[in-house]
DNA sequence: GTGGGTTCGAATCCCGCCGTTCCGACCATT
DNA sequence: AATGGTCGGAACGGCGGGATTCGAACCCAC
């Protein structure tokens, strides 16, 4: 069984600009070595980095990875799937669905029309 | 990169009521072997079965199984993922959004039904 | 009924995803 | 300078998700 992480239950963001690694895994209860590894496999987690390679979280940062953290850990995506997810590419695939939803309503509503027009 | 599999373009079901596994297999491109896995993993997967045990998929549990195919290899859900999903808990979500949607549609189709009565 | 293909459940095996652990070195704060 | 956090890289690990194998039962065509 899948567990649900209650992501609304993490610790709200202080209000500060940049963020260590350490912090940020408190902040999404998410061990550093799993970030790091995380960073690796999406490519829109990208923390600046500062003398000695040192990594310095945004709190745009934050809100990524506790999107990502929510995909993989309470919808149940693998990380292949949460990365699509994240570039949106099942957002078409949405989209693409409802566009044929929408023309086979149309097409019903011109059946319509036409009873309409004969009467 | 996940590799989407074209769900749309399996065969098309035949008019007749019951399947074998061999054919189910081939209907949704799935083997017998993890067609009888998931049936354990997915609690509304229960195909009807005859004599010696053998099972016999009706149309819907074919669609089930393309469903759950789309999860799996589509989408990108582990099968936990899958499972909840197809559970109908973020079918909720799903649901609300659509039926924002269908009461906008509906309310817009009654400004038409007005139009059309007064003319 | 007889032969060939299909299916059965259960056991076993296996690969890759998703981390995890180790490492010596570097950095920051006291 | 001492303590504790952080660095990257490589080696390691659990286990999820099948894949394979097995002998036996079954079905259909002939």
């Amino acid at each position: 069984m899948l567990e649900p992480s209650h992501n609304d239950e993490l610790p709200v963001i202080p209000g500060k600009r940049y963020f260590t690694i350490g912090e940020v895994s408190e902040l999404c209860a998410v061990k550093p070595h799993v970030l790091r590894y995380w960073e690796q496999e999406f490519p829109q987690l990208k923390p600046v980095k500062r003398r000695g390679n040192r990594r310095y979280y945004q709190r745009t940062d934050v809100l990524t990875i506790r999107q990502i953290r929510a995909l993989l850990y309470d919808q149940g995506f693998t990380i292949g799937g949460a990365r699509q997810q994240m570039s949106g590419e099942t957002a078409q695939q949405d989209a693409s669905h409802f566009s044929q939803l929408v023309n086979q309503m149309i097409s019903e509503l011109e059946q319509l029309l036409d009873v309409l027009n004969t009467k």
